[in-house]
DNA sequence: CCCTATTATGAGCATTTGCTCAGCTCTTCG
DNA sequence: CGAAGAGCTGAGCAAATGCTCATAATAGGG
């Protein structure tokens, strides 16, 4: 890393339409560059480049290149993003039916979020905010789909709250490996094999 | 990032003790420095110093910086991980002993160093050859859970090779997660439910 | 003790990356 | 129109980092 400037001096706010167009290309530019190739990787002339935009004027909206991160951060805040990804849509039915549609909808929405999210949260500059925000939000999802299981006749479990976190996660990490190494395996094939497991483990 | 070089040159390989023990003691020091430091600001160099040893020592045995990575990866999963898969084929019993054995030796193998494993989980998603190493190693591992499966009479799958794998990776990463991020369920819970879930879907 | 293969050294090269700055273009408004 | 300020540009600096290579030190069989 070169020169880690202090760099705690005040940068230009926009006034102009124009200036606002930039200031959010260089945002969605500085999205897509840190899921592509991480945060490390993810040059701020790489990012300049992608938004059609010279380093220039990267910096005089962004103090550093931390900055455009936290801005990245806040922005989910204020969007709320992530409510909208993970929201479930259970319907009632066969047990099977119901686990798979946990297992697509986690399929659906693991494409781009959850990768930037990682960034951000392993980069450690996390607000608070975020981080108890996030949990909240896991926690509220966790609850929702505990309630689907805990309503359907055919479950059978031990720990119903054990049960719901094991399979949300296994689901969950299962999609994600699934998305970032697409090996041997299809799609098709991991989701059916998935689908039993979780099934039959509910089934008891 | 400096030079990027291809070098896929061949290393030195140890052919007297002391060479043997330059290796161990720049592993053991890169373990330090990447835990401490994180991959990105683990520098070679850092890693030389605090090896006792100049970097040129340290480019004699490792072509590159992810090399070094690699090589403790590839240490962490020979780990233990199938000494016992022996123990697993001489001891054959219920088919839910064979799979908590799995479990536990998951468990086991990661106690150790939750900083290291998740350095090691994140970078996970950048070199290539890093990866093909590792995709080696994990096909070997694969394959001798597969036949532990296979010999059982109880297990009764469509795929088998499938469900291997999905089973392995699921341990895996429910272990990883619970000591990278340890939370509100205790490990014994979350063993017992992870047991029961791949006991069943295995038993059909 | 000597000779050769092996191992160790570290200054420095090549490259990368975060970031600056002098000067340019565009917008706005009297 | 035209001036002033807002916005934009990109060559390039300074620091950092991965890695090489010429040279020196050491080991161990003869």
């Amino acid at each position: 890393m070169p020169p880690r400037k202090p760099s705690v001096d005040p940068r230009r706010k926009p006034r102009q339409v124009r200036a606002e167009l930039t200031r959010d290309r260089i945002l969605t530019a500085a999205a897509h560059v840190f899921t592509e190739h991480g945060y490390a990787a993810g040059t701020t002339n790489r990012i300049a480049e992608r938004a059609h935009v010279s380093i220039g004027s990267l910096y005089q909206y962004f103090p550093n290149k931390d900055a455009i991160l936290a801005e990245l951060m806040v922005r989910h805040i204020d969007r709320g993003a992530w409510h909208r990804a993970d929201e479930l849509d259970l319907a009632p039915g066969t047990l099977e039916t119901v686990v798979r549609a946990l297992v697509r909808d986690a399929v659906d929405n693991h494409q781009e979020d959850p990768r930037l999210l990682r960034i951000m949260i392993e980069q450690g500059q996390v607000s608070e905010e975020l981080r108890t925000t996030l949990a909240r939000h896991g926690a509220r999802r966790l609850a929702e789909v505990r309630d689907v299981f805990s309503r359907h006749p055919d479950v059978r479990v031990r720990d119903l709250d054990a049960a719901t976190e094991l399979i949300v996660f296994t689901v969950e990490l299962n999609t994600h490996r699934l998305v970032a190494f697409p090996q041997g395996l299809s799609m098709k094939t991991v989701e059916n094999e998935l689908v039993d497991m979780v099934t039959r483990y509910l089934s008891g």
